[in-house]
DNA sequence: ATCTCTTATCGTAAAGATACGATTGATTTT
DNA sequence: AAAATCAATCGTATCTTTACGATAAGAGAT
């Protein structure tokens, strides 16, 4: 992408809500965590089970998920055991609910 | 990209939710909203002249917004009013209201 | 130590997103 | 009719996203 040069500075929370939004920009990462608010948690495998995706492709959403705050991993040998971060879920919960009054 | 043959089936609201976070995937899209939140409606030429970003540009964000259904225009020759789309709004309000609990 | 199971990461290809300048199109003013 | 104004669209370049298969990495079991 050819970048402007100067470098656009926005309102505190305007970034940090777009990053969500984008966290939130794609159905398999919705519906990864619809999938975990029903279940609590879940281990990566299940998600391979439920999408017709490859695995890799699973774990690249749960990556940017991750990435974003939204989720974090628990080993537990030799699976992987993901949750909703309910810190930072109740931030974008909030985020959201500002920005749509 | 490299498309997976078979069509994933998402549920209902699913990809109507990614659409809208799609919409706010970018500061410069939440931003242009918050203004026409807060002015009720403006010009194009009004978010130009705030943003450090190109006519062009600006106007590539609109079309999205205004593809996402999240706002409108009038045409008010020779300017063209943007105004948030109230009922569209609403619908992607409950979506995320409804989808963080 | 080797094998198995599970998941992350690498490499890659195709499509999409984001930015710009230049041009076009529509309307209003001169 | 010509000029000016405003915003959309076109053409283009670059970066990012999304997908896949293949490989690597970690822990537990044999």
């Amino acid at each position: 992408m050819k970048r402007t040069l100067e470098t656009i500075e926005y309102k505190e929370n305007t970034e940090a809500l777009a990053k969500f939004a984008k966290a939130l920009a794609h159905p398999t990462r919705i519906a990864i965590l619809k999938h975990l608010e029903s279940q609590s948690c879940c281990f990566t495998g299940d998600l391979v089970d439920v999408f017709p995706l490859a695995q890799s492709t699973v774990s690249q959403h749960l990556k940017e998920l991750k990435n974003a705050g939204l989720i974090q991993g628990e080993l537990k040998s030799p699976k992987i055991k993901y949750c909703i971060n309910q810190e930072n879920w109740n931030i974008a919960k909030s985020l959201f609910q500002n920005f749509f009054d």
